[in-house]
DNA sequence: TCAAAGTAAGGAAAGGTTTCCACATTCTTA
DNA sequence: TAAGAATGTGGAAACCTTTCCTTACTTTGA
């Protein structure tokens, strides 16, 4: 492929001078860059980025670290974070960790070695000391030490579900989600406060004896089994919240299966938004999270790396999805 | 951060030595060899992989263009290939053309700029001619001059989808598929051969009045409104084989709207494997592609890029994915 | 009209590797 | 024991840019 000597000696100038013409930068009569960019168009040159990189000491390529994209609401994520990227002019390089702690290590020492410019970071895990101080990372849903996050409004989710579920006549209320397993692990995870805020309202309202059911840490899905042992012995709750869609989902079945009515009997809130599941009968009642607006908040946090030395922290609002499960 | 130079400079050796214990090659005295490994470890050295691509001229990384990652079976195919290829070593960039094709242009120039090492290509788009002869590119579903491609048995799958039905009785039979709109554009989809197999084999049985419903090209999902229209006038039929399980959901959903029960008075069989739908009530009856084998072949003719210069195309099995609609 | 400012262009260093080549030392074996 | 092979090591070129620095020419303005 032709390089950039190539085409100065084509077109009889120095290299600073066709470097200066392909960035657009410094002095270039025009005259002479008319000729270049002949050159350039004739023989095909495009530059090399890999070389443009190894000067620059950047390469345009962010990752994004997740547990693994074909989860519904992160593969929408990854999907508009693409986008908003392109549109900054980075590339997205995708790290499924797969939930192995080793492999999310094995792929922060590759993004190290390829001088990534910045880092996605979405993970359960409490890798906060093999976080390099030279990388740049952004992280969602979790909080560690000295890096920026981005979240949902996850408190206000919670809030948000429990009125409506009030506003509805619940009587008996439960909550399905995951959980970083009390105080145990170091990791603060945003997704807790879901369940924060929905108890906390209730609380505020004189309602204490929610049924809160918790299980593994980054469990997205739930099987018939465990879904039916959740509900065993709470037959008589009318309103629930789960921590998502895919959750909500197994749950209505599992009560209709169980002769309840949904909404009628029973009321459910998903998280998520319900869009996933418009197409599938029932449509989801959720509490809903933006990926796009997320996104964007990623990308601006990403390119804003470059012109300020910290980076702020974003809640992104979350928005009530009508559905006819609540 | 620390460069191969200071290693060479603190373990009192030249540049060179180095690089050979790094890279396992060449002669070193094992004397040698543990001085410098203790200095790496030491100053915490790490390859800059980014000098690495500009000597080597590769960068082990490889591109997936696709239209749509959150397409349920595109994000499982991403999945796995991520997967597959993070074994050989490849980082995987994604870039969504979100169906539009300039978007698609710009990244092929992007990654030809990145001398990235292979492409993986699912377009639908007709871009035989933007393809440089120096990129190493698979494709996935669609057939291009010179570049070799890998690919689910469509035929068979139309082929099993018919035999299916027939087995269970059926008399009128409908496809519902989307289309490469005859022989007027130059791209041959894969996707076509589904209804190939299908009414070749109904055909072969001397049946031929099947219900032929096309709809434009890339488009994986279809509207309420869509399906209303597809199935009006069509009541009497009584087996159907679509282009998807996403497909084939709808066309559930509104054969029960009108009144008919599925599996008893219509079969329907959809195309992926129906892994999606488990938990959504009925499991649809489909026919299942394999993303892990696919998967898995993709990474294999990626690798043999550098091994031989021809790679051979694959076909990968397609399965019978038992379920509750047909 | 001459100095200063503005415009134009090229040489060369720097960025961090790998690898070819040359040289030096040690081991084999006839 | 000397020639040849095997082992061990380092210098320097090559990969392809960007950018600093220098030089040179042109314009401006007092």
């Amino acid at each position: 492929m032709a390089n950039i000597k190539d085409v100065a000696k084509k077109a009889g100038v120095g290299i600073a001078t066709v470097s200066r013409v392909i960035n657009n930068s410094g002095y270039v009569k025009s005259e002479t860059r008319l000729k270049i960019e002949k050159v350039i168009k004739e023989i095909n040159y495009m530059p090399n980025e890999i070389a443009r990189s190894m000067t620059l000491q950047k390469n345009n390529i962010v990752a994004f670290v997740l547990p693994n994209s074909t989860h519904l609401f992160f593969g929408e994520l990854l999907y508009y974070v693409e986008e908003e990227l392109f549109e900054y002019g980075y590339k997205v390089m995708i790290c499924n960790s797969s939930e192995q702690l080793e492999k999310e290590l094995v792929y922060l020492d590759m993004l190290k070695n390829n001088r990534v410019d910045a880092l996605i970071l979405l993970t359960n895990n409490d890798i906060e000391k093999y976080l390099d101080k030279n990388l740049r990372v952004i992280s969602f849903d979790r909080r560690f030490e000295g890096v920026p996050y981005v979240a949902s409004d996850n408190y206000q989710g919670g809030v948000m579900a429990a009125k409506k579920l009030l506003e509805l006549g619940c009587k008996n209320f439960m909550f399905i989600g995951d959980d970083a397993q009390g105080d145990s692990t170091p990791v603060i995870t945003e997704v807790t406060k879901r369940r924060i805020g929905f108890r906390e309202y209730l609380h505020s309202v004189g309602i204490d004896n929610v049924v809160n059911i918790e299980y593994p840490l980054g469990n997205y899905m739930v099987s018939t089994e465990e879904v039916h042992d959740m509900l065993t012995g709470h037959m008589d709750v009318d309103g629930i919240f789960t921590i998502s869609d895919a959750v909500a989902w197994a749950v209505i079945k599992e009560l209709e299966k169980n002769g309840k009515r949904v909404p009628e009997d029973v009321k459910v809130i998903g998280f998520d938004g319900g869009r996933s599941f418009i197409n599938l009968g029932k449509r989801i009642t959720s509490i809903g999270q933006n990926p796009q607006l997320i996104a964007k908040a990623i990308g601006e946090s990403i390119s804003s790396f470059y012109n300020k030395s910290t980076v702020e922290d974003k809640i992104i609002p979350i928005y009530f999805s009508e559905g006819e499960t609540a």
